[in-house]
DNA sequence: ACCTGAACACCGTTCAAGT
DNA sequence: ACCTGAACACCGTTCAAGT
């Protein structure tokens, strides 16, 4: 009996095949049941072998960001700077959007990736070729904040409540102490959508705030904004 | 011997006390360090006698949450919709800025809070009264996401790297692979500013998004927007 | 009835013992 | 030289035994 058990095929173990189990892991049954020592049950190896690929669990979790981001589409040729940034944007959202719990792994990041790098540089690029001051392109990136990555600064992290009577449903002395927001919650109810962050369509408010945004960078850019105006006080339209 | 060392003075343990108490770990010692066991400790008392005054550590965030929330100042009387939003999102962000943990806690929360509640009734409440449609003003909210509670989207969660010469300095090869990166990089150095996210004027840059947002919302409730242009391709202003 | 220590089922990572 | 099991220093929470 020297044949080792079929069902276990051993495959050699390798950094890349590590950071794809882990993603599929964390894909599956969420971020925070990813642990070193499942993941290394789940390649069927003792916990301690996934330290010869990765140095400690931060170093994972940097990997698994780098698969995320490599799958953001090469930016498109020809288009305006306004198209350009945002058909990448939306790139960087449609890769996202698989991986719930890449959002949160990427800010728990203490810095960027190469790959996060090389992505923040040609969005920088962009609005660069676009005639944008390296003043202006500053600040501009800064109000993008993690929206360049394609995630949404939502308020809460909740998942949409799958049944629909909890979506519209909101007790009546929550209505009486909270009127506006329970008008919001009516209002959006007959879309099938509900309170800010629960069931509403995401695709929608990520693009209206986004085109909001990259409609007042071309108005400032146009301007001729500089940030000498800082603290001028109140509006930028003043 | 009947009396206890005066050096241990057993306050009577109260919700309170202990929310108060876990605050100050919180701020103190970052929220990683914030465990149950911790603070019990901190408290002079067994981990389960927290359990009596909060049911877990769940519950333990959220009346965390409530706190700080709390601190943010009520509405001021008498100004338009633009300025009185304005001074209570900065409000909201005075008050999360001395509580670095504050954000990431309430993003890991599954829904509101009441304080909570209350405080986003009150800007929804602003918006209806400046005259924005219930349609329009669901929108405004998601555009201003956590914004609308004092947090920037930040890309990363890293603190500043608090070595100005670590801030200025990036690497050739680096700033060769990523040419837009380092130009932002150095013109902000002269500022004692760095690359986006670290060593950045923050409060310049969340006004900054702010103020485009809102004059953004201002044009859009003048021009009497609607919904309905939906997903009628690419930017707001055609 | 109240309190609490031990225990359970986990973590990430170190380290020494084994081959 | 390589591998790995046991161990360390933690978690949040349950539960039964003690007063």
């Amino acid at each position: 009996m020297t044949r080792r058990p079929e069902a276990a095929p051993r495959a050699p173990l390798s950094r890349d095949r590590v950071l794809r189990a882990a993603v599929e892991l964390a894909d599956g049954t969420g971020i925070e049941a990813l642990s070193m020592r499942r993941l290394a049950q789940e390649l069927g190896v003792v916990p301690m072998a996934l330290y010869k690929h990765v140095a400690n669990k931060e170093q994972l979790l940097d990997g698994m960001v780098e698969a995320v981001v490599g799958e953001i589409d090469p930016p498109a040729r020809g288009s305006d700077w306004q198209g350009a940034v945002r058909q990448r944007i939306l790139s960087a959202r449609a890769a996202l959007l698989g991986h719930p719990w890449a959002a949160q792994v990427i800010r728990s990041r203490t810095g960027p990736t190469p790959a996060v790098l090389a992505y923040l540089d040609s969005v920088i690029g962009m609005f660069r070729a676009g005639g944008f001051s390296v003043d202006l392109t500053h600040h501009v990136m800064h109000a993008l904040g993690g929206r360049v990555l394609g995630f949404t600064q939502e308020v809460f992290d909740a998942a949409p409540d799958p049944d629909p009577a909890g979506r519209a449903a909101m007790p009546p002395e929550a209505a009486a102490a909270y009127p506006h927001v329970a008008e919001l919650a009516g209002a959006a109810a007959h879309d099938g959508e509900s309170v800010v962050g629960g069931g509403c369509d995401d695709q929608f408010e990520f693009e209206f705030a986004l085109d909001l945004l990259l409609d007042g960078f071309e108005r400032l850019r146009r301007q001729g904004w500089t940030s000498g105006a800082r603290r001028a006080g109140g509006g930028l339209i003043a």
